[in-house]
DNA sequence: AGGTTTTATGCAGGATTATGCATAATTATG
DNA sequence: CATAATTATGCATAATCCTGCATAAAACCT
Protein backbone atom coordinates (compact mmCIF):
# COMPACT_ATOMS: atom_id res chain seq x y z
CA UNK A 1 0.00 0.00 0.00
CA UNK A 2 1.67 3.50 -0.97
CA UNK A 3 1.72 5.67 1.36
CA UNK A 4 4.71 7.66 -0.21
CA UNK A 5 3.44 10.96 0.70
CA UNK A 6 3.02 10.84 4.51
CA UNK A 7 6.18 9.16 4.14
CA UNK A 8 8.19 11.45 1.62
CA UNK A 9 6.71 14.14 4.22
CA UNK A 10 8.36 12.25 7.26
CA UNK A 11 11.71 12.16 5.41
CA UNK A 12 11.84 15.85 5.02
CA UNK A 13 11.48 15.91 8.53
CA UNK A 14 13.49 13.65 9.80
CA UNK A 15 16.28 14.84 7.78
CA UNK A 16 15.79 18.52 9.02
CA UNK A 17 15.87 17.48 12.55
CA UNK A 18 18.38 14.29 12.60
CA UNK A 19 22.17 14.62 11.01
CA UNK A 20 21.51 11.62 8.54
CA UNK A 21 24.71 10.58 7.32
CA UNK A 22 23.82 7.25 4.90
CA UNK A 23 20.45 6.15 3.25
CA UNK A 24 20.01 3.10 5.75
CA UNK A 25 20.23 4.79 8.84
CA UNK A 26 16.83 7.02 7.74
CA UNK A 27 15.60 3.47 6.78
CA UNK A 28 15.85 2.63 10.42
CA UNK A 29 13.91 5.35 11.71
CA UNK A 30 11.63 4.90 8.86
CA UNK A 31 11.22 1.56 9.93
CA UNK A 32 10.71 2.05 13.72
CA UNK A 33 8.24 4.85 12.92
CA UNK A 34 6.30 1.69 10.51
CA UNK A 35 7.59 2.81 7.26
CA UNK A 36 8.26 -0.82 6.19
CA UNK A 37 10.17 0.28 2.82
CA UNK A 38 13.42 -0.86 0.60
CA UNK A 39 16.61 1.17 0.10
CA UNK A 40 15.49 0.94 -3.31
CA UNK A 41 12.59 3.14 -2.61
CA UNK A 42 14.46 5.25 -0.14
CA UNK A 43 16.49 5.96 -3.15
CA UNK A 44 14.00 6.96 -5.42
CA UNK A 45 12.41 9.19 -2.62
CA UNK A 46 15.66 10.84 -2.12
CA UNK A 47 15.67 11.66 -5.54
CA UNK A 48 11.96 13.02 -5.72
CA UNK A 49 12.93 15.05 -2.86
CA UNK A 50 16.09 16.40 -3.97
CA UNK A 51 17.66 15.56 -1.39
CA UNK A 52 21.16 15.93 -1.32
CA UNK A 53 24.52 14.50 0.37
CA UNK A 54 26.21 17.80 1.63
CA UNK A 55 29.45 18.81 4.09
CA UNK A 56 28.09 20.60 7.62
CA UNK A 57 30.39 20.52 9.82
CA UNK A 58 32.96 18.20 8.79
CA UNK A 59 30.93 15.05 8.33
CA UNK A 60 28.77 14.32 5.42
CA UNK A 61 24.91 14.51 6.07
CA UNK A 62 21.57 13.99 3.77
CA UNK A 63 19.65 17.31 3.43
CA UNK A 64 17.09 19.25 1.04
CA UNK A 65 18.75 21.29 -1.79
CA UNK A 66 16.54 24.31 -1.82
CA UNK A 67 16.77 24.08 -5.66
CA UNK A 68 16.05 20.74 -5.87
CA UNK A 69 12.83 21.91 -4.05
CA UNK A 70 12.33 24.22 -6.09
CA UNK A 71 11.57 21.93 -9.04
CA UNK A 72 9.04 20.18 -6.96
CA UNK A 73 7.10 23.38 -6.49
CA UNK A 74 6.78 23.37 -10.13
CA UNK A 75 4.32 20.82 -10.17
CA UNK A 76 2.23 22.79 -8.33
CA UNK A 77 2.47 26.46 -9.64
CA UNK A 78 0.35 25.59 -12.59
CA UNK A 79 -2.04 24.62 -10.28
CA UNK A 80 -2.06 27.74 -8.39
CA UNK A 81 -2.00 29.75 -11.52
CA UNK A 82 -5.87 30.79 -12.82
CA UNK A 83 -4.79 33.14 -15.54
CA UNK A 84 -2.77 35.33 -17.02
CA UNK A 85 -2.75 38.97 -18.64
CA UNK A 86 -0.87 41.60 -19.89
CA UNK A 87 -0.57 44.80 -21.51
CA UNK A 88 1.89 46.93 -23.56
CA UNK A 89 4.23 47.07 -20.68
CA UNK A 90 3.51 44.15 -18.32
CA UNK A 91 2.07 40.79 -17.58
CA UNK A 92 -0.57 40.15 -14.55
CA UNK A 93 -1.21 36.48 -13.09
CA UNK A 94 -3.58 35.92 -10.55
CA UNK A 95 -3.41 33.01 -8.23
CA UNK A 96 -5.44 31.03 -5.89
CA UNK A 97 -6.06 33.10 -3.08
CA UNK A 98 -2.93 33.30 -0.79
CA UNK A 99 -0.64 32.03 -3.46
CA UNK A 100 0.52 34.85 -5.08
CA UNK A 101 3.85 35.59 -3.08
CA UNK A 102 5.22 31.77 -3.77
CA UNK A 103 4.13 32.16 -7.55
CA UNK A 104 6.03 35.48 -7.66
CA UNK A 105 9.03 34.19 -5.79
CA UNK A 106 9.14 30.64 -7.93
CA UNK A 107 9.65 33.00 -10.90
CA UNK A 108 12.18 35.00 -9.41
CA UNK A 109 14.02 32.38 -8.48
CA UNK A 110 14.31 31.16 -12.15
CA UNK A 111 16.77 34.00 -13.49
CA UNK A 112 15.36 34.97 -16.51
CA UNK A 113 16.95 37.99 -18.21
CA UNK A 114 13.27 39.10 -19.79
CA UNK A 115 12.12 39.35 -16.20
CA UNK A 116 13.35 42.46 -14.16
CA UNK A 117 11.38 41.30 -11.10
CA UNK A 118 7.73 40.44 -10.02
CA UNK A 119 5.57 42.17 -7.16
CA UNK A 120 2.98 39.48 -5.79
CA UNK A 121 0.06 40.42 -3.48
CA UNK A 122 -2.41 37.75 -1.88
CA UNK A 123 -4.14 36.12 -5.25
CA UNK A 124 -2.42 38.94 -8.22
CA UNK A 125 1.53 39.32 -9.34
CA UNK A 126 2.82 41.73 -11.63
CA UNK A 127 5.96 40.29 -13.75
CA UNK A 128 7.60 43.06 -15.28
CA UNK A 129 9.55 42.36 -18.29
CA UNK A 130 12.76 44.33 -18.91
CA UNK A 131 11.98 45.58 -22.16
CA UNK A 132 7.94 45.62 -23.25
CA UNK A 133 8.99 43.64 -26.98
CA UNK A 134 9.35 40.62 -24.02
CA UNK A 135 6.18 40.95 -22.46
CA UNK A 136 4.83 37.44 -25.47
CA UNK A 137 8.02 35.37 -24.46
CA UNK A 138 7.24 36.10 -20.24
CA UNK A 139 3.84 34.98 -21.18
CA UNK A 140 4.73 31.72 -23.42
CA UNK A 141 7.56 30.86 -20.57
CA UNK A 142 4.92 31.19 -17.51
CA UNK A 143 2.00 29.30 -19.87
CA UNK A 144 4.69 26.70 -20.47
CA UNK A 145 5.46 26.43 -16.63
CA UNK A 146 1.56 25.78 -16.23
CA UNK A 147 2.02 22.92 -18.26
CA UNK A 148 4.87 21.02 -18.31
CA UNK A 149 5.74 18.22 -15.79
CA UNK A 150 8.87 19.28 -14.50
CA UNK A 151 8.43 15.99 -11.90
CA UNK A 152 10.10 12.79 -11.63
CA UNK A 153 13.90 12.78 -12.38
CA UNK A 154 14.27 9.33 -10.76
CA UNK A 155 14.15 7.81 -14.01
CA UNK B 1 -3.23 9.37 -22.45
CA UNK B 2 -4.34 11.31 -19.70
CA UNK B 3 -3.85 14.36 -19.46
CA UNK B 4 -5.81 15.27 -16.65
CA UNK B 5 -3.47 17.95 -15.06
CA UNK B 6 -2.47 20.00 -18.37
CA UNK B 7 -6.29 19.89 -19.27
CA UNK B 8 -7.46 20.92 -15.28
CA UNK B 9 -4.95 23.76 -15.69
CA UNK B 10 -6.80 24.90 -19.25
CA UNK B 11 -10.26 24.59 -17.69
CA UNK B 12 -9.20 26.80 -14.76
CA UNK B 13 -7.94 29.24 -17.52
CA UNK B 14 -10.93 29.00 -19.75
CA UNK B 15 -13.42 29.46 -17.18
CA UNK B 16 -11.92 32.62 -15.99
CA UNK B 17 -12.14 33.70 -19.86
CA UNK B 18 -14.85 33.11 -21.34
CA UNK B 19 -18.69 32.99 -19.62
CA UNK B 20 -19.52 29.52 -19.54
CA UNK B 21 -22.74 28.56 -19.39
CA UNK B 22 -22.99 24.64 -19.81
CA UNK B 23 -20.54 21.73 -19.48
CA UNK B 24 -20.87 20.87 -23.23
CA UNK B 25 -19.73 24.58 -24.06
CA UNK B 26 -16.10 23.74 -22.69
CA UNK B 27 -16.18 20.11 -23.75
CA UNK B 28 -16.45 21.89 -27.89
CA UNK B 29 -13.44 24.79 -26.69
CA UNK B 30 -11.15 21.51 -25.36
CA UNK B 31 -11.96 19.33 -28.03
CA UNK B 32 -10.66 22.33 -30.29
CA UNK B 33 -7.33 22.15 -28.38
CA UNK B 34 -6.56 18.62 -28.93
CA UNK B 35 -8.72 17.43 -25.00
CA UNK B 36 -10.43 14.55 -26.90
CA UNK B 37 -12.42 13.90 -23.05
CA UNK B 38 -16.38 13.25 -22.63
CA UNK B 39 -18.98 15.03 -21.00
CA UNK B 40 -18.10 12.51 -18.39
CA UNK B 41 -15.02 13.11 -17.76
CA UNK B 42 -15.42 17.19 -17.72
CA UNK B 43 -18.15 16.66 -15.03
CA UNK B 44 -15.52 14.66 -12.85
CA UNK B 45 -13.08 17.57 -13.79
CA UNK B 46 -15.52 20.46 -12.40
CA UNK B 47 -16.04 18.26 -9.10
CA UNK B 48 -12.50 17.99 -8.38
CA UNK B 49 -11.37 21.75 -9.47
CA UNK B 50 -14.36 22.68 -7.49
CA UNK B 51 -16.35 24.59 -10.47
CA UNK B 52 -19.59 25.56 -9.11
CA UNK B 53 -22.84 26.98 -11.33
CA UNK B 54 -23.59 30.84 -10.50
CA UNK B 55 -25.43 33.56 -11.28
CA UNK B 56 -23.14 36.61 -12.66
CA UNK B 57 -24.82 39.69 -14.16
CA UNK B 58 -27.83 38.28 -14.87
CA UNK B 59 -26.98 34.08 -16.94
CA UNK B 60 -25.63 31.50 -15.26
CA UNK B 61 -21.91 30.56 -15.15
CA UNK B 62 -19.39 28.16 -14.39
CA UNK B 63 -16.53 29.71 -12.11
CA UNK B 64 -14.51 28.54 -9.74
CA UNK B 65 -15.45 28.26 -5.92
CA UNK B 66 -12.41 29.93 -3.79
CA UNK B 67 -13.36 27.94 -1.10
CA UNK B 68 -13.27 24.37 -2.71
CA UNK B 69 -9.86 25.89 -4.58
CA UNK B 70 -9.07 25.90 -1.19
CA UNK B 71 -9.80 22.52 -0.76
CA UNK B 72 -7.44 21.56 -3.43
CA UNK B 73 -4.86 23.46 -1.52
CA UNK B 74 -4.69 21.41 1.12
CA UNK B 75 -3.27 18.68 -0.41
CA UNK B 76 -0.16 21.37 -1.52
CA UNK B 77 0.23 21.76 2.77
CA UNK B 78 1.98 19.08 3.75
CA UNK B 79 4.29 19.48 0.73
CA UNK B 80 5.37 22.64 1.43
CA UNK B 81 6.07 22.52 5.20
CA UNK B 82 9.39 21.06 6.46
CA UNK B 83 9.15 21.30 9.99
CA UNK B 84 6.89 22.39 12.75
CA UNK B 85 9.19 23.87 16.09
CA UNK B 86 7.39 25.23 19.31
CA UNK B 87 8.41 26.68 22.57
CA UNK B 88 5.77 27.52 25.72
CA UNK B 89 3.88 30.52 23.90
CA UNK B 90 3.81 29.90 20.07
CA UNK B 91 4.73 27.49 17.02
CA UNK B 92 7.08 27.82 14.22
CA UNK B 93 6.73 26.13 10.47
CA UNK B 94 9.55 26.16 8.33
CA UNK B 95 8.37 26.05 4.88
CA UNK B 96 10.09 25.89 1.31
CA UNK B 97 11.35 28.82 0.50
CA UNK B 98 9.22 31.42 -0.76
CA UNK B 99 6.27 29.61 0.46
CA UNK B 100 5.42 30.43 4.27
CA UNK B 101 2.69 33.29 3.40
CA UNK B 102 0.76 30.75 1.46
CA UNK B 103 0.68 28.15 4.53
CA UNK B 104 0.23 30.88 6.86
CA UNK B 105 -2.98 31.99 4.68
CA UNK B 106 -4.01 28.74 4.17
CA UNK B 107 -3.85 28.33 8.27
CA UNK B 108 -5.78 31.52 8.76
CA UNK B 109 -8.73 30.29 6.90
CA UNK B 110 -9.49 27.43 8.55
CA UNK B 111 -10.74 29.77 11.37
CA UNK B 112 -9.47 27.55 14.41
CA UNK B 113 -10.56 29.45 17.33
CA UNK B 114 -7.12 27.42 18.96
CA UNK B 115 -5.46 30.00 16.29
CA UNK B 116 -5.32 33.73 17.15
CA UNK B 117 -3.04 34.41 14.09
CA UNK B 118 -0.21 33.97 11.64
CA UNK B 119 2.68 36.12 10.93
CA UNK B 120 4.19 34.04 7.38
CA UNK B 121 7.85 35.40 6.27
CA UNK B 122 9.48 34.05 3.05
CA UNK B 123 10.15 30.09 4.45
CA UNK B 124 9.25 30.37 8.46
CA UNK B 125 5.78 31.63 9.73
CA UNK B 126 4.29 31.98 12.87
CA UNK B 127 1.39 30.66 14.56
CA UNK B 128 0.25 32.38 17.17
CA UNK B 129 -2.09 30.47 19.97
CA UNK B 130 -5.41 31.96 21.78
CA UNK B 131 -3.28 30.95 24.79
CA UNK B 132 -0.72 28.63 25.73
CA UNK B 133 -2.02 25.92 26.22
CA UNK B 134 -3.75 25.10 23.09
CA UNK B 135 0.39 25.13 21.77
CA UNK B 136 -0.09 21.13 21.99
CA UNK B 137 -3.57 21.23 19.66
CA UNK B 138 -1.99 23.71 17.38
CA UNK B 139 0.87 20.98 16.56
CA UNK B 140 -1.21 18.04 16.24
CA UNK B 141 -3.40 20.13 13.94
CA UNK B 142 -0.80 20.96 11.71
CA UNK B 143 0.73 17.37 11.83
CA UNK B 144 -2.49 16.67 10.46
CA UNK B 145 -2.76 18.80 7.91
CA UNK B 146 0.73 17.61 6.74
CA UNK B 147 -0.14 13.85 5.98
CA UNK B 148 -4.28 14.06 5.70
CA UNK B 149 -5.18 13.74 2.18
CA UNK B 150 -8.27 15.45 1.89
CA UNK B 151 -8.17 15.60 -1.60
CA UNK B 152 -10.98 13.91 -4.29
CA UNK B 153 -14.60 14.75 -3.33
CA UNK B 154 -15.54 13.64 -6.42
CA UNK B 155 -18.86 10.60 -6.39
C1' DA C 1 43.93 -1.57 -7.61
C1' DG C 2 40.78 -4.90 -5.00
C1' DG C 3 37.34 -5.57 -2.02
C1' DT C 4 33.50 -3.64 0.58
C1' DT C 5 29.86 -0.63 1.44
C1' DT C 6 26.48 2.44 -0.27
C1' DT C 7 23.41 4.07 -3.85
C1' DA C 8 20.90 3.71 -8.27
C1' DT C 9 18.06 1.29 -11.66
C1' DG C 10 15.87 -2.47 -14.97
C1' DC C 11 12.21 -5.31 -14.51
C1' DA C 12 7.85 -7.22 -13.05
C1' DG C 13 3.67 -7.52 -10.31
C1' DG C 14 0.16 -5.49 -7.75
C1' DA C 15 -2.44 -1.40 -6.61
C1' DT C 16 -4.41 2.85 -8.02
C1' DT C 17 -6.06 6.21 -11.20
C1' DA C 18 -8.14 8.00 -15.43
C1' DT C 19 -11.52 7.60 -18.72
C1' DG C 20 -15.32 6.10 -21.91
C1' DC C 21 -19.76 4.09 -22.27
C1' DA C 22 -24.19 3.57 -20.84
C1' DT C 23 -27.56 5.17 -17.86
C1' DA C 24 -29.48 7.26 -13.74
C1' DA C 25 -30.36 11.59 -11.48
C1' DT C 26 -31.12 16.30 -11.79
C1' DT C 27 -32.40 20.57 -13.76
C1' DA C 28 -34.58 23.48 -17.12
C1' DT C 29 -38.54 24.41 -20.19
C1' DG C 30 -42.90 24.47 -22.31
C1' DC D 1 -46.15 18.22 -14.57
C1' DA D 2 -44.20 16.06 -18.72
C1' DT D 3 -40.51 16.20 -21.64
C1' DA D 4 -36.12 17.58 -23.09
C1' DA D 5 -31.57 18.97 -21.91
C1' DT D 6 -27.91 18.73 -18.83
C1' DT D 7 -25.09 16.67 -15.37
C1' DA D 8 -23.57 12.82 -12.39
C1' DT D 9 -22.12 8.09 -11.60
C1' DG D 10 -21.64 2.60 -11.75
C1' DC D 11 -18.97 -0.36 -14.18
C1' DA D 12 -15.22 -2.04 -17.02
C1' DT D 13 -10.79 -1.23 -19.00
C1' DA D 14 -6.59 0.92 -20.11
C1' DA D 15 -2.93 3.63 -18.50
C1' DT D 16 0.04 4.82 -14.58
C1' DC D 17 2.15 4.54 -10.46
C1' DC D 18 4.51 2.28 -6.49
C1' DT D 19 7.41 -0.99 -4.76
C1' DG D 20 10.43 -5.00 -3.99
C1' DC D 21 13.92 -7.89 -5.78
C1' DA D 22 17.99 -8.51 -7.91
C1' DT D 23 21.83 -6.37 -9.75
C1' DA D 24 24.60 -2.73 -11.75
C1' DA D 25 27.04 1.48 -10.72
C1' DA D 26 29.41 4.48 -7.73
C1' DA D 27 31.77 5.77 -3.66
C1' DC D 28 34.92 4.46 0.04
C1' DC D 29 38.74 2.46 2.23
C1' DT D 30 42.76 0.33 2.92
Amino acid sequence: MPNKLKRQGRIKELLSTYSISNQDDLLRLLKKEGFAITQATMSRDFAELGVVRAFVQGNVCYMLDPDESGNQIAKLIGFEILSIQHNETMVVVRTLAGRAQGVAHFIDRLNKEEIMGTIGGDDTLLVIPNKKENVPVIIDFIKKLMTENPGRKVK
